[in-house]
Order: structure tokens, then C-alpha cells, then sequence
DNA sequence: CATGAAAGTGCAAACGTTTTCACATGCTAT
DNA sequence: ATAGCATGTGAAAACGTTTGCACTTTCATG
């Protein structure tokens, strides 16, 4: 027995005994008709488990009521605690979220990015992607189709949201400054990328707001594989003098600074102060816990999201906006004074 | 000065000097044109930059080209690798990704699926949601659109991908059996969620076959916050006899057990073994590290993806698979043999 | 040379909506 | 009484595709 074919408006229609337009008007109750007719209508639709086809409305309204999102990791914690806040937010306003994953290929996000066009999302949020060709970038913004950036400059004319890594940075090294440190170690993820590049830039403002020149061999921003960190902290350990402390820029390089650390036996915080920019419950659930600098997922994901419905809205104004996210250190028990003190 | 119009089909006609329909098939290589044609209006296309309206088409083809997916938590990193392979493998066969979050709640859940089915996904993959009410999740299968489950049943005619929760359970029981635990407790999030239950299952199994009877009192499965594990650890470490080894049944019992632990200064593994049914950042990268049953988050993925897109496939058979992913015992640090030993 | 098949093309109908326009009412105000 | 206006409705034109059908041309076959 085949199952009844998917009704339609014009089934509605038939069934309140009116034309095709009308009842299409009666059921968004647009332009005029009769209370009688509208009540007639609902009736007919509800009794036949009509719904409006998403389809062919976004073919006659030229809006499809999907943005589309394309992140460099779909499963990094980072971004998917943005999308789940975008994708409610979004989803309250009636649109719905298509990801992709670029895999921080640009080659693999511009197909995407075109894809996605040619299914006429109405936005498109772009997270950060090895910032190389700024021309491509540019390229994107076709005019037609708003673009948000996150923790990325998508064209002058879009508007952004970016954590404020920068800061986050410069307040986690002051914090080790004050607390004595002057060899800090800085493990990071390419410096290509934009959020990598400000953090190391907040990084070697705040060192020589104190006086102290960044020496290059404490620096180590390559690649972000944890073997690879891993290996840089055990180099990191042999130098003479050592590091007093590791400030740790993403989870990925907090995690390959730990196993070396533990490695070598060094504890934490007596031998050598962590301090971790970017939460994570690696950080908070360690033991010591690692102090973080921290940022709200959740505010980032809405916060796009809104500036997205604001574009979309009818009556935009156009402007681009860029909005920071703050951050916050939070300290926990990874960072004490240099040298031997208290012991546990 | 306005940017020009988006370019039809008709464009491409005109500027090709053929008729629409003509121009359609010599785009699409399909039905009858010469070759010359199609090198004209593929030039003409190319030249004018036309891209064809991938809604049109649905409307058209009755296919969206879109899946739909449907998760209690797209942020829970046990998802987001899901759903990052599951992207990537729909991607490759011309599929796109529209994701949506359900917060464990059966009416939004309820909601989200209406939605997408309006929106004319082609195909629902879903994820687990508590299991009250069976009949609702079979309302879901209208017969119109393949769905999926994942580590969830979704009626009889559908396919399903599960994660060997029972047997990782059940290993994982065995495997502190054998070291020579007998009070084992254990952690769960709420047992009516079926992968809880099924690890429950496994436990209780693992158990009863080493002639151990499972004790009420060892096992402790409501909510999943973190705060109230943490206070069921503590509770649990007051009982007299206290437990030897504490099994997690996922990453935040893993966390709050954690934490109670050290709180009172039990050591791990030497006054109390510790074992997390499902691998996590924080297992691998605790000190000491925690032994895990793991399974591979990308073949879910993956699996899930190939299952539907089977099915979208014109010539389907049809019938339902239902596709088991085994879980694998990793041995780290975190498991000794019960009573005071080897001093770390 | 007539016939038929095969190849290439254009026309028009769909897909399911929304919206413009014209038309037919019934009512109010001159 | 009649012009005008407000109100409700239906017909039809979009939106941008794909595709069944009919039609012409070409070419080989009898």
C-alpha cells in the first residue's frame, strides 16, 4: 500500500473549496481575506497534515532561511561550542545551520564556500583559515550574500566577531611577569593563522612593557601536532637556563607541554609555572588545574548569530560591525613564583 | 552602481543562441546534443559565470541534496567527531550537512525533524534522546525519508548505527575483575538513555559472570552534571567497605570522579582504580592516565554517512542494517591491582 | 526514390509556492 | 441613483530548473 502523496497547497485548497491564492494568503494571513476563509482553511490544512514546502517557498521568496557556517574543525571544542550557540540562536529565528569543515584547505573552502552559494544560504559565517592570499578572501564577498567572520577579516564591507587573543595573551604573560617570571616559553600553533599570530603579538608586548627583550629560542610556533609540541617542550627543557614557565597557546600545545613536563619529571607548579591560554577541561580538570585564559563559546556563537539576523533583517543599515569578545584569566594552580618555594 | 543580476539558465541560452532546455541538457551531458553545442554553451557558461540554482533543482528533482542530523549536543566532542566525518563523507558525494541540536529534549527534537522534513532533507541521521515514549520515535518514520539512528533505534525498516557500549562495559568490568576488584562503582549519566543502559548492562554482566552480585548501593546513575558526581564520589568513598576501583561511564563522570578523588587525597591508581568508558583529551592526558574503552569516532561517522547515502541510492534494496562499532580496551596508568601496593 | 531511424532541437509543462492584478461584490457618501 | 471605495476572491505570472513530447533535419537502407 503506497503511502498518500505529500499534500500540497493546492490539495488544501481544494479542500476549503478556494483558489490556490487564497489560500496561501489565508495561511500566512497576508493581504486580505475573510476570517471566515482563513478559519476555513486551517481547518482544511490541519486536517490534511499540510505543510508548506521549505523549497519552493525559498525558490518564490528567494530566501532560503539557511546560513551556512564553515569552520577549519568541525569537532574542535572551540568552534563546535560556537556552532551549537550559533545554531540555537539562528534556529530560534527560524533559520537553520549547513556546516562544513575546510580542514584550514583554502582550496577546500572556496568549493565549499561556492556551494554553499549555489544553495542560497541567505549568510555564511567564516571561521579563521590560514590568512595566505588576502585577494581570495576578498573574492568571497560577492556582494550578494552577507558574510560574519569569526577570528577573521572577511572584507571591509562584513562584519566580524574576534576574540580578543591578543589581550588574552598579554594579561596571561603579565601575570607570569608579576609573579616573577622572566623566561617564559611560548608553545604555539602556526603563526599564520590570525588568532595565533595576535596571541604571540599580546605575548611580546607585555614582556617588553616589563623590560625583558622575546628571545626567538623560547618561542616555538609551528606546527600544532601534539608529538611535535611534545618534542618542542623537552627541547625547551634542556635549555640553559631553562624556562620558568610555559605559556601554552591553544589545548593542543597545553596538553604536548604536560606530557613532556611529566616526562621529565618537572612538577607543576613547583618546577615550572602552565598557564594555558584557551579553557579547556583538560585545563580544568588536571591535576594541578592549569590556569586559562578563558572566553565565552557561548557568547561568540550568539553573538555572530546576531550580527547575522541584524544583516538579514530587512531594515539593516548596511554598517559593518566588529565586535571583541573579552577574555578572562582564571587562575587555578599551575602558576606560582620561580624557584623553589612551598613545597605542595 | 548595483552588481549585476545572479545568472539563470537563461542567460546562458541567450548568450549560447540555443533554446533553455537545450542549454539545460548540454550542461548536464544528458539526453540528446551534439557536441558542438555543448563546447558552445559550456563556453557561453564559463563566460558569463553561471552557476545553477541548486533550489530550482530541488524543487525540480525532488532532492535537496541535503541531510539532516540530529544530536542531543553538538559541542559534546563525542558528536562533533561524528558529525565531522559524517560531513566530510556526505560532502563527497554531493551532500550537504544541515545540523541541529536537541538538548535532549523530545519536543524540540520533535521540532527540529518537522522542520527538516519541510525543509525537504533528503535524509535524518539521529541521534540518541532519552527513550520515554517509543511510539513518537517510529511517528518519526513517515516512510517518506530514509533516517538513520545512531546508538538509537529508529523503527524497524531503518537503519541504525550502535556503539558496542554493552561489550566496552562489559570488558572494562572484566578487566578490573581480573585485577582482583570486586567492589567496582560505578558512574553513569541517567540509564534511561540507551547507551547508558546498555554499559549498565555490560557492568552487571561482567559481574554476575565472576559470580559477584551487583550491589545497589556501588552504582550510581542520575543526572550527568558534573557537581552531582562529584558528590556521589564523595559518598561513595565514605562506604564501609569502601569501593576499589570506580568505572566512568563517559567523560564527565570521568571528571567529577576525578575530582572527589583528589579532594580526599585518594591516589590513582594505588589507593583506587579508575576506568572511563569512553576516550577523551582528559583521559589520555591526565596524570596519572586513565585507562579507556575507546572506539573510533570518525568510522561512526563514516558508517553513518555510507548507510544513508546507500540508501539515497536509486537502486537500494531497501532492507535495514544495523552496523555494531567495537570498542577497544586501552590500558594506561590508572588501574592496579586493589589494596596497598607497589608505592608509585 | 520512398521510408524509416536516428540525432538534434525547441516548446511547454511541470515542481509548489507567493503575489500582482483585475474583477465582482456590497457598502457609504454624495 | 450613482460614483466611489473597501473588501474579498480567482486567474495567472513569476521563481529557475529538468524533461517528455513533437518536430525538423540528416542519412542510411530498402
Amino acid at each position: 500500500m503506497k503511502r498518500s502523496r505529500r499534500k500540497t497547497i493546492r490539495d488544501v485548497a481544494e479542500a476549503a473549496g478556494v483558489s490556490i491564492g487564497t489560500a496561501s494568503r489565508a495561511l500566512n494571513r497576508r493581504g486580505r481575506v475573510s476570517e471566515a476563509t482563513v478559519a476555513r482553511v486551517s481547518a482544511a490544512a490541519k486536517k490534511l497534515g499540510y505543510e508548506p514546502d521549505a523549497i519552493a517557498q525559498s525558490l518564490r521568496l528567494r530566501s532560503t532561511k539557511v546560513v551556512g557556517m564553515l569552520v577549519t574543525d568541525l569537532a574542535n571544542p572551540f568552534f563546535a561550542g560556537v556552532i551549537r550557540a550559533a545554531e540555537e540562536r539562528l534556529q530560534k529565528a527560524g533559520y537553520a545551520l549547513l556546516v562544513g569543515n575546510t580542514a584550514n584547505d583554502r582550496a577546500r573552502e572556496k568549493f565549499l564556500a561556492d556551494l554553499f552559494r549555489r544553495r542560497r544560504v541567505d549568510g555564511l559565517i567564516m571561521g579563521p583559515c590560514e590568512t595566505e592570499d588576502a585577494e581570495r578572501t576578498v573574492a568571497l564577498d560577492d556582494g550578494e550574500m552577507p558574510v560574519i567572520g569569526l577570528d577573521r577579516e572577511v572584507g571591509a564591507a562584513q562584519s566580524a566577531v574576534y576574540v580578543d587573543h591578543r589581550r588574552g595573551a598579554y594579561e596571561a604573560t603579565r601575570h607570569l611577569i608579576n609573579l616573577g617570571h622572566e623566561r617564559i616559553a611560548l608553545l604555539s600553533s602556526s603563526s599564520r593563522l590570525s588568532p595565533g599570530r595576535s596571541r604571540i603579538e599580546g605575548y611580546g608586548a607585555a614582556l617588553r612593557e616589563a623590560g625583558i627583550e622575546p628571545q626567538e629560542a623560547l618561542i616555538r610556533a609551528q606546527k600544532s601536532s601534539m608529538e611535535f609540541v611534545f618534542s618542542e617542550a623537552l627541547s625547551l627543557m634542556s635549555m640553559r637556563p631553562a624556562p620558568t614557565a610555559f605559556l601554552c597557546l591553544g589545548t593542543r600545545m597545553l596538553a604536548g607541554a604536560l606530557q613532556g613536563l611529566r616526562q621529565n619529571g618537572w612538577r607543576v607548579p613547583n618546577d615550572v609555572s602552565v598557564l594555558s591560554v584557551g579553557d579547556s577541561d583538560l585545563a580544568r580538570l588536571y591535576a594541578p588545574a592549569i590556569s586559562a585564559v578563558s572566553w565565552d563559546l557561548a557568547a561568540v556563537g550568539e553573538v555572530l548569530a546576531e550580527l547575522m539576523l541584524k544583516r538579514l533583517s530587512p531594515d539593516d543599515d548596511g554598517r559593518a560591525e566588529r565586535i571583541l569578545i573579552p577574555t578572562q584569566l582564571i587562575e587555578r594552580e599551575s602558576c606560582a613564583r620561580p624557584g623553589a618555594l612551598f613545597g605542595g
